[in-house]
DNA sequence: TCCATTACTTATCATTTGATAACAAAATAA
DNA sequence: TTATTTTGTTATCAAATGATAAGTAATGGA
């Protein structure tokens, strides 16, 4: 196995992935948000207190397209901007309650839908799963440093 | 390590892979093609010989946004439609030698990067993340049969 | 103080994508 | 044969997204 068929073996991996991560959230019903605008409410969720222009540059979307977003979250009540009081210019986004529940929701339906996933699993293939995921986790993040 | 700590760990790991993910790919010029496309083109590629209904099933879009996606990329000569002697229906699709350039050359630059996040691993290091790539699609694989 | 930079907003435009209706041709079942 | 299903197309329409210009306010450096 050299550095090319690992490669291959990747891309296989992830078009898997990607298959399977679009079965566990097509069940999610979100009637009020778009795509791009969950996504951003689950990197706000993950991340706690972000800026603006953290979301632009993790997301991949330019300062004015995630101010617009982030307007439409706003209106409709699921995020909050608090002015930082260090640095008048930014603002602190956040969950509200409502969004938070919002995204609670989004989660289990996820997570239940994955427990259906590996329902078969035993608690040795669970330990296995893991521990891959753990390998590939300290691989490709280390690899990122460079 | 329950399944529940199990689904979180699996969903900080996703988000790792989309991230590097999109580091791999965003040196990919495509001037010419949308992502979605790109998609299209790569599902043919990796399946050789497909009908726009498959397509359609397997990238989750409509019959009909699928046969105009395929026009544009006939009208860009980078697929042929091919009638089916058996089915006069289905027409099969497949890339042309345009086609096929275009996504060697995108595949070889993601390979290069690729290569270029992994230049640190050591054959050990190659085993194991290829170990624990099987171990992943095992799992996963045998557990979409359900 | 003055100037450049940063953080963010508003506005506008083109393009992409998703959804749906209506249609035609071929295959299949009744 | 007739009806139904399958495969694919064209034509619209609305909505989402991406890109860019222009502007405001705050910060920080010279």
């Amino acid at each position: 196995m050299d550095k090319h068929d690992l490669f291959q073996q990747f891309v296989a991996f992830t078009t898997t992935l990607h298959e399977m991560t679009h079965t566990l959230t097509q069940h999610v019903k979100l009637d009020q948000i778009t795509t791009l605008q969950y996504k951003i409410l689950e990197y706000i969720q993950v991340s706690q207190a972000v800026t603006a222009t953290e979301i632009s540059d993790c997301l991949h979307m330019s300062l004015p397209n995630t101010s617009r977003e982030l307007r439409k979250l706003q209106e409709k009540k699921l995020i909050d901007k608090i002015g930082d009081p260090e640095d008048r210019r930014k603002q602190v986004i956040r969950l509200t309650p409502t969004g938070q529940k919002l995204m609670d929701e989004a989660f289990s339906c996820i997570e239940e839908q994955f427990l259906q996933f590996i329902q078969h699993a035993s608690p040795q293939d669970v330990a296995a799963i893991s521990q891959a995921l753990t390998v590939l986790e300290q691989h490709f993040f280390s690899a990122r440093k460079y």
